[in-house]
Formats: C-alpha cells, structure tokens, sequence
DNA sequence: CTATATGGTCAAGCTACTTGACTAGTTCGT
DNA sequence: ACGAACTAGTCAAGTAGCTTGACCATATAG
C-alpha cells in the first residue's frame, strides 16, 4: 500500500473513531468539524475571523459555525477586550469537557497503536509526522 | 503536538497539495472524492455500490458521483458482464491519465517529505501506518 | 481627518450529500 | 420450478454546510 494511501485511510479512521468515543462520552451534537474548532478555541479563546483561518473556512462559515456551538452550550460569545469590532469566543465548561473527552478518545485509538506497533514506533511515528505537519489551516481531509 | 493532531494535519495537507497537483496537470474539473473513488475503479473497474462502499456513502450519493465522472469523461457504465442489474464502471483513457496524474503529484509530496526526514524515516513511517491502516472504507478525513 | 482596511452580520444560493419510494433482475427455500 | 426475499440501480425531494455578495461598525494609516 503507498504511503499516501495509508496515511489517508488511517486519517480517515482516527477522525470517525475520535468522533465515535466523543458521542460515546455522551457528547451527541457535534460533528468532527468542531472538535478542530475546540482545538484552537482551548488555550484562551479566538475571533471568529481567526477560526475561519484556522479551519480553512470563510469567516462567515465560521460565524455559522460559533453561531451552533453556542446555541449548543459548547462557546460563548464575549466582548473582545482590545477591538470593539471583534468578539471573543472562548469555551464554556461544557465545551472543556467535550475537548477532554476528544482527547481521550485520540489517545485511545493511539494507545490501540502503541499494542499494534509498540511504544517506541509510535514514538518515531510522532516525531516524524510532527516533522512534516504544516504550520497553516487545518483542514477537513477533503 | 500531539500524535492525532499531527497526523490529520499532515492528511488535510497531503490532500490539498495532490489535488493542486493535480489541477496542475490540467485536471481542472474534480476534487479530492473523485481521486478516491478512481482508485477503487482503477484496477478492473466496479460497481456503483462497491464504490459506495468504498466511500462510505450511500449509493444515491456514489451514482451521483458516477454521473459526474462519466459527463465529464473520466470513466463510462458498461452492462456488467454477470448481473444484468448491475453495471460496471470503468475508467477512459481520462480517468487513467488523471489516475496518474494524481500519483504523480502524491510521489512529488512524499519526496518533499523524505528531503526532510531522509528515506530511510520515510520507509518507516510506510511500514507503520501500513500496519494500522483500516481495511474499511476510505473515508473523507471529516 | 479623511480613506482604506478589518471584524462581524445578514441574506441568498449552491452542492454534495441524505432519506424514501420505486423498478428490474437475482438468489434462496421449499 | 416458482414465489419470497434480497440486491443493483434510479428518480425525486429535502437538508446541512458551505459559498458569494452586500453591508455596518470600528480600527488604522497617510
């Protein structure tokens, strides 16, 4: 199998597995697309404007986007503290814990990984691919 | 950063780049789907429903995806040869150059790769992600 | 202090998918 | 061998998540 081939498939099943433990921690409204937001949203919140760069989006899907989670309770909107124009969307508790259900459920499909190649692959595994992620947007894979 | 992250990074960036590549070499008129559901065509062709298998769509969705392929001239439906039901999909000469096409832009990504990580990493990073490559259906990475 | 750029919203439209209902042909059970 | 159940594919309608375009409010540069 190519390499590209198999990176892409195993890409495609993290992404559904991860999908799969978040809704499975009772998480049942959201789609893999939030999870990437969450990621940006958690150190200490963003624009709507960074989001859409961050995703790879158009700010006004990511305003559609904000717009969700915080009907759903995941974000809030709060006024941003340098720019009148701008608002800060930070994570609400809820929001926190769906980001920490994400990540267990990533380190547990990694930890099915580690018994399939064992620790020190999965090592080498991450520090390659650690090598070559790209700085810019991340995107849906298609 | 983490190992999940990284990975689906990299994926969403090996999928952008070989469909620029292959929009390069003047395959203006598909996306990234289309790439994947010729690699399911290329060896002897299928049927709609093995390729929505393959996609993990239904298979209105992969019948669409077939209309589309065929009036744009990368594969044709021909009566299968042992069910009068089915029909076999095949790629044109198209379809194959485009094939190629895409292989040619994904050899060109995985060369930038091992410009970074040297061969030997790069045949490494294959044989892992070979072993835990899914045998499912190739999903979109969302 | 005017001119231009930027953050965000509103509205409308598009596209790739979905669900549901159906026809034509195949396979299985007896 | 014949009817029941299953399967390949299509038609039609609806939907979700994005897009483009127009716009207002605020910020920044000349």
């Amino acid at each position: 199998m190519a390499l590209s081939a198999a990176l892409l498939a195993v890409a495609g099943d993290l992404t559904h597995r991860i999908n799969d433990g978040v809704v499975a921690r009772g998480f049942t409204d959201i789609r893999p697309a939030h999870g990437f937001a969450f990621a940006r949203l958690a150190p200490d919140g963003a624009t709507a404007t960074d989001l859409a760069a961050h995703l790879g989006v158009t700010k006004q899907a990511a305003s559609q986007l904000v717009d969700e989670i915080v009907r759903k309770g995941y974000a809030e909107r709060r006024p941003h503290p340098e720019d009148a124009r701008a608002r800060l969307i930070v994570l609400t508790g809820r929001g926190w814990a769906c980001t920490r259900a994400a990540e267990e459920a990533a380190a547990e499909v990694v930890g099915r990984w580690a018994e399939l190649l064992g620790e020190g692959e999965v090592r080498a595994l991450r520090e390659s691919l650690g090598r070559i992620a790209p700085y810019g947007p991340i995107r849906p894979a298609w």
